[in-house]
DNA sequence: CGGGATCCTCGTTGATACTG
DNA sequence: CAGTATCAACGAGGATCCCG
């Protein structure tokens, strides 16, 4: 079938939401390398609540991007990690961060520079004080 | 500057939530070949509200990735277009956009057996009917 | 045509508390 | 430890109206 994630109602753009979603980027990337327990990845993933966690996780299950492994101890453990398919999504989520990093700075300054220009407004030459 | 998305309060983080938006992704791509008018990318990101094309070019703006400009025409007409720093954020994007598209099919196939496997909920063998 | 400004409303998210 | 459940709330996002 043709996927297009420009159209309103596109599986795809759905597909697309999820895997650029805020936690799943952090998630999926600390899974690269490695089974994690719950817990390492609520502490890898700075901030993200369990809530949001578990709902996430469970999500990247459903999709066939995550495997869920529970072992039957006490206290419980589980373990994720990253199946074939969700490995194939590792490289290029990692090259999104990488891209966020690299250009953090650039960025930055981009920013200063347009709320710099904004209260002037006037970019072009002699703009200002023309009509009375 | 050391930026880390995995840290809470770190910018990269919010700039990677940029990014990775439901929108940015769409918009990017549409000017991944070219300049663009406000109402053409109106019509290819189907579905965006004039308010989300707006603010979201405003943030593209703001970030440097893309340029505004205005041709003092009437009726007025608009051009967007990535600068460089946007274009080189336009192979990481349609990388994620190409992933979402190729895998579509094995998600939704993953989708499928997750949801059917869940009613009966025993996986591993002999789980059932043991209980009186 | 390309927006700016408003209003309003769902949904996502986060705290909190309880269970196996 | 690893969830599930519930609740409150903030904010993204859509619809609408108006202006240059």
């Amino acid at each position: 079938m043709l996927w297009d994630p420009f159209e309103r109602g596109c599986p795809s753009r759905l597909l697309l939401d999820r895997i650029g979603d805020r936690w799943t980027v952090l998630i999926v990337g600390a899974l690269a390398d490695g089974s994690r327990r719950f817990s390492e990845l609520a502490r890898t993933v700075d901030g993200i609540s369990q809530k949001m966690l578990t709902q996430t996780l469970r999500s990247l299950e459903r999709d066939g991007l995550v495997d869920r492994t529970v072992h039957p101890t006490v206290p419980p453990r589980v373990d994720y990690e990253l199946t074939e398919l969700g490995r194939s999504l590792t490289e290029p989520l990692a090259a999104l961060s990488r891209w966020a990093v690299t250009h953090m700075d650039a960025v930055v300054d981009a920013r200063d520079l347009y709320d710099a220009g904004l209260p002037g407004a006037a970019v072009g030459p002699q703009a200002e004080r023309s009509a009375p």
